[in-house]
RNA sequence: GGCGUUAUGGUGUAACUGGUUAACACGUCGCCCUCUCAAGGCGAAGAGUCCGGGUUCGAGCCCCGGUAACGCUACCA
């Protein structure tokens, strides 16, 4: 370990300052649950006078999206979050982003590796997931076996002759872990329910739990909330401050936000990105207000409230939130995301604007000149005259979009395949580039695969984006009505299909 | 399968340290208002608090045992 300014414990006898932290992976769009978990840190640290720390957490190459740090930054500010340190602020405990903190990583991991709580593992990806495969066969919990926990001098110096490629593991030891969570009290883990986790990936990045205790600790973070998905991890990041003789911080799990049928919410079942929320004009006020009601939280009303304005008790700013939330007073039970709640909400927000404002909304939203301008372009050389702009533009304008089967099944398809090659359709553009050119490449190639004629494959997708079997380019269309709602489409038409087959 | 967490109307929440008939909001339905649709007003249905025991004069709140749902079980976070 290097001299390092910030290796004093962050906590001291005397109460630190509080610091708390989100830490989003820009792997896509941003998160409702990203912002959830960020409005109780927000409202947390100011309450008590302390600093709200925004981490880049982009250590996984292989998921990393370029653009979607901006698109957190832009959609937290949108919401009225602010942070007191992050990648675009700066602060005293950077960087704020981890692939810009490797070497910290691997100097740590260093002392791990010099104590003997941590062990070089030489086993390459097929190698575990052979082991994996035994171990399901064979009805054991699958694991990693240690194989490599003791290697000898030796080996080690062999292996590492040849070149061969390695991961840095935990070395988990006998026993069991007990953290407190200040939620629910006490949890404890078996350590033979632990694996040795992985710290180093082979390509020299960290894993989430090495880079999130180092960084937490070097950041001075006095309180981790964080989603419950955390809690089974969290016994492996105990053991990893214990490793560092480092005091833990308080753990908060949150619960998980879900979806109608109580899964943990995902894009399958709800719009869970918050461009999609702000593209299709909810005001940032009724979707943060709407996340303080996830939980609980919110002191309940008096009678008095009650009497002369229930309603009062459900509405309340980002402001009031602060000065009324307690987050000790979190309600455990994953609450449902419901759409419906959220919409009336927004509603309430919207009437309650002046006429001026609400044109205002309006115009900057989901009729703002750029979109505007947007769509005039792909409709010029195709009206007669202007008043036909509606006619043409209306599937860019709706909300919503409900293609009989009529147009929507080719001549020569059955509703099931169709169905199924639209999936496909939609499972390609999740992860391709939003540009014609990217789209119309891999549409092809998939129509290529699946013996479907570039006529029926556009043509199918035209009709659910459009809603009609004539439109405007449709990829230029596409394009310019946006990745989150196009793919929103794309699903709630599946959904509804789905639906409408069951019954 | 293993481990962990959770459990109040369809949904979000409430119910002081156990104390009357489990409250509020959204949604649903009906009525009123109204050129329509919303909004607004009035009203209704909908849970006996996951289930089974126990403690207690009294349990949604405490204890024990189940069940179910969810999460984790990756060189993802």
């Amino acid at each position: 370990m290097t001299e390092n300014s910030a290796n004093t414990p962050p906590q001291t006898p005397t109460q630190p300052p509080i610091r708390v932290r989100i830490a989003p992976s820009p792997t896509g769009d941003p998160h409702v649950g990203t912002a959830y978990i960020g409005l109780i840190n927000f409202i947390y640290a100011r309450q008590r006078g302390g600093q709200f720390v925004l981490r880049i957490e982009d250590t996984d190459r292989a998921r990393f999206v370029a653009t979607s740090e901006q698109m957190i930054f832009d959609a937290l500010h949108w919401l009225g979050l602010t942070w007191d340190e992050g990648p675009d602020v700066g602060g005293p405990y950077g960087p704020y982003r981890q692939s810009e903190r490797t070497a910290i990583y691997r100097e740590y991991v260093e002392i791990l590796l010099k104590n003997g709580t941590a062990y070089r593992a030489f086993e390459d990806a097929e190698e575990l997931e052979a082991l994996r495969q035994r171990q399901i066969a064979a009805k054991l919990p699958p694991r990693y076996d240690g194989a490599h926990r003791s290697l000898t001098q030796q080996q080690i110096d062999a292996y590492r002759a040849e070149g061969r490629p390695y991961v840095i593991r935990l070395k988990v030891p006998e026993g069991s872990t007990t953290f407190r969570d200040e939620l629910r009290g006490d949890i404890t883990f078996e350590h033979s329910n632990v694996d040795d986790q992985v710290l180093m990936k082979s390509d020299g990045f960290p894993t989430y739990h090495l880079a999130n205790v180092v960084d937490d600790y070097l950041m001075r973070i006095t309180d981790v909330i964080r989603a419950e998905e955390w809690i089974s991890s969290t016994p492996k990041h105990v053991l990893l401050y214990q490793a560092f003789g480092w005091p833990t911080p308080r753990f908060w799990h949150m619960p998980l936000l879900r979806n109608l049928d109580k899964s943990k919410i995902s894009k399958r079942k709800n719009p869970v990105s918050l461009v999609y929320y702000r593209e299709t004009g909810f005001l940032p006020q009724a979707v943060i207000n709407f996340l303080g009601l996830m939980g609980g939280g919110m002191p309940s009303p008096t009678p008095v409230e009650v009497v002369n304005g229930a309603k009062e008790s459900e509405i309340f700013s980002l402001d009031e939130m602060v000065q009324k939330f307690e987050v000790p007073n979190i309600r455990l039970g994953g609450p449902v995301f419901d759409l419906t709640k959220l919409k009336w909400l927004n509603s309430e927000y919207l009437r309650a604007l002046t006429p001026d404002a609400f044109f205002t909304a309006l115009r900057s939203t989901v009729l703002s000149d750029d979109y505007l301008r947007n769509i005039s372009t792909l409709i010029q050389t195709r009206v007669e005259t202007l008043g036909q702009f509606g006619d043409l533009t209306a599937f860019l304008l709706k909300d919503n979009i409900l293609p009989p089967p009529e147009v929507w099944v080719p001549k020569k398809r059955t509703p099931e395949e169709t169905l199924l090659f639209a999936a496909d359709q939609l499972a390609l553009l999740e992860t391709t580039e939003w540009t014609h050119e990217a789209m119309e490449l891999v549409l092809k190639q998939l129509g290529e695969e699946k013996s479907w004629s570039v006529k029926e494959n556009f043509m199918l997708l035209r009709a659910i984006v459009s809603g009609s079997t004539m439109s405007p380019p449709l990829l230029e269309s596409m394009v310019v009505f946006g990745k989150a709602r196009t793919l929103d489409r794309l699903r709630r038409f599946q959904d509804t299909q789905k639906k409408l087959a069951h019954k």
